[in-house]
RNA sequence: GGUGGGAUGGGUGAGUGGCUGAAACCAACAGUUUGCUAAACUGUCGUACGGGUAACUGUACCGCGAGUUCGAAUCUCGCUCCCACCGCCA
């Protein structure tokens, strides 16, 4: 969420920001602004009574001690009146506080000032267009048939023992699956970010945290037995260890990544975006996620974003970079990066991995801190990136690189796969 | 699943109603001493929010939430989490 500190000394910047969004949330931030002027008279006041309180209290035990009782008595009555008045602002201050912070976290994080105005995808600039599209003399096959005729991936098999979006993998199409996890991760190590193997089901704290809840809890799926939830990325439990944590000096940079599956309800999707490899239920991702400086936030993401691009050149994978507008960011970015990789087949560019700056909207929610060179406590910068989410991946390569002998697999790939082509 | 024990500052840990925002030790930081390292000595050392240009000051916080009391880390109740042992088990 937004810092009440940035609203109250810059709300012009703030509203002229958030209308990159196609929103006015002039409403909103002078409503808050409001309370929180009620609220911070109120809490003086309510401070001042409980200073008072607190002197008489003093005052009562020193009187006891010197067996001077009636004094004593006569104090007590005293403070009635004041505990009256502290419970009935103590409910007023709560009351303001649980308001305005309720509308802090209505508001979506403030676009960076190189993000556009936009709505629609179609608004999103395109950064960088990289690799050749191939091109067929033959009818390209898309690459759920793909998966059929190589027996690579079954779908009904999936729909027999779970539903639909929950796909076996087999045989080759497993060994793939395996081969671009150790790729990916070999590649996240080699760049310098530790590895975790993280829990898959996190709790209510820890979904907070990271903002999937309270807003989006219809898009995970939940254990309420245990009041736990399916992770429906690796951000989650990889930036929720730094919840709750100050660290000691401005001097850090950390970098953290892990392979997990990746559970997502997506509750009203629907028609022909979902077939096949499109959109998962379960799905596999690797994701790296970094924990900055402010002052290094932005060479954090563009280093981040060279590491996916070079993961695509490597694969073999014609792609483009789009910076999203405005309207198309996800909530809590100040600015996203989306890759997408063309699938020959399909005709379409699909997305395969967003890196994102958060600035300090994710660690204020998370009171993720360090102390800065004067002992003070800042928020951190958080960033992170999907490098890379597989499905998609292997959706474009089937239908890419598929020929009349076979599917060729990428030559990076073939000391993880063992095999150089699916036939 | 059963039975016990516990939750205090970065760590260990003292603290059963006011002198406790919290002893002591360790760690950390700054300094003195020292040929270097080490050791020793001295000092600093929680977080959040409010007020103040600032020095500073007020309030809250001893797992969480309620209660008793003029006053709660300390007493009462509820909850959560953790640990140990037993059972089961990859």
């Amino acid at each position: 969420m937004l810092e009440i500190q940035r609203l109250r000394s810059d709300k012009e910047g703030v509203i002229i920001g958030l209308s990159k969004r196609n929103i006015d949330p002039t409403k909103t931030i002078n409503d808050i602004l409001e309370m929180d002027g009620l609220w911070r008279e109120n809490k003086t006041q309510l401070e001042n009574i409980s200073a008072e309180l607190n002197q008489l209290s003093r005052k009562i035990g020193d009187c006891f001690k010197n067996n001077n009782h009636d004094e004593a008595l006569l104090l007590k009555n005293e403070t009635q009146e004041l505990k009256a008045k502290e419970a009935v602002l103590k409910a007023h201050v709560d009351e303001l506080d649980s308001k305005i912070t309720t509308m802090l976290y209505s508001l979506p994080n403030v676009p960076h000032v190189d993000v556009i105005q936009g709505r629609l995808p179609d608004d999103n600039q395109l950064i960088e267009s990289q690799g050749e599209l191939p091109t067929f003399s033959f009818t390209a096959i898309p690459h759920w048939d793909l998966a059929k005729k190589y027996q690579l991936i079954d779908f009904e098999l999936g729909v027999k023992v779970t539903g639909a979006g929950f796909p076996f993998y087999r045989g080759k199409g497993a060994k793939l699956q395996r081969a671009l996890i150790a790729f990916f991760l070999d590649e996240a190590d080699k760049a310098g970010y530790e590895e975790f193997i993280a829990p898959l089901l996190v709790n209510e704290a820890s979904g907070i945290g990271t903002g999937q809840l309270p807003d989006k809890e219809g898009q995970m799926y939940y254990a309420p037995e245990d009041e736990l939830y399916l992770i429906p990325t690796a951000e989650v439990p990889l930036t929720n260890i730094y919840r709750d944590v100050l660290l000691p000096n401005e001097d850090f940079s950390i970098k953290l990544t892990g392979y997990t599956p990746c559970f997502r309800r997506e509750a009203g999707s629907y028609g022909k975006d979902v077939r096949g490899l499109n959109r998962l239920h379960q799905f596999d991702k690797v994701e790296i996620v970094r924990i900055e400086h402010p002052k290094n936030s932005e060479k954090a993401l563009n280093e981040m974003v060279s590491h996916v691009r070079n993961l695509l050149i490597k694969l073999e994978l014609p792609f483009r970079i789009l910076r999203l507008c405005g309207g198309d960011m996800g909530f809590a970015s100040a600015m996203t990066f989306d890759f997408e990789v063309y699938s020959a087949a399909q005709d379409k560019w699909l997305e395969v991995s967003s890196v994102s700056r958060f600035d300090t909207y994710q660690s204020n929610r998370l009171k993720l801190r360090f102390k800065d060179a004067d002992k003070k406590s800042k928020l951190c910068h958080t960033l992170n990136g999907s490098a890379l989410a597989l499905p998609r991946i292997l959706a474009a390569m089937l239908e890419n690189n598929q020929t009349p002998e076979g599917i060729k697999i990428p030559s990076i790939l073939q000391p993880y796969t063992g095999f150089a082509v699916i036939n």
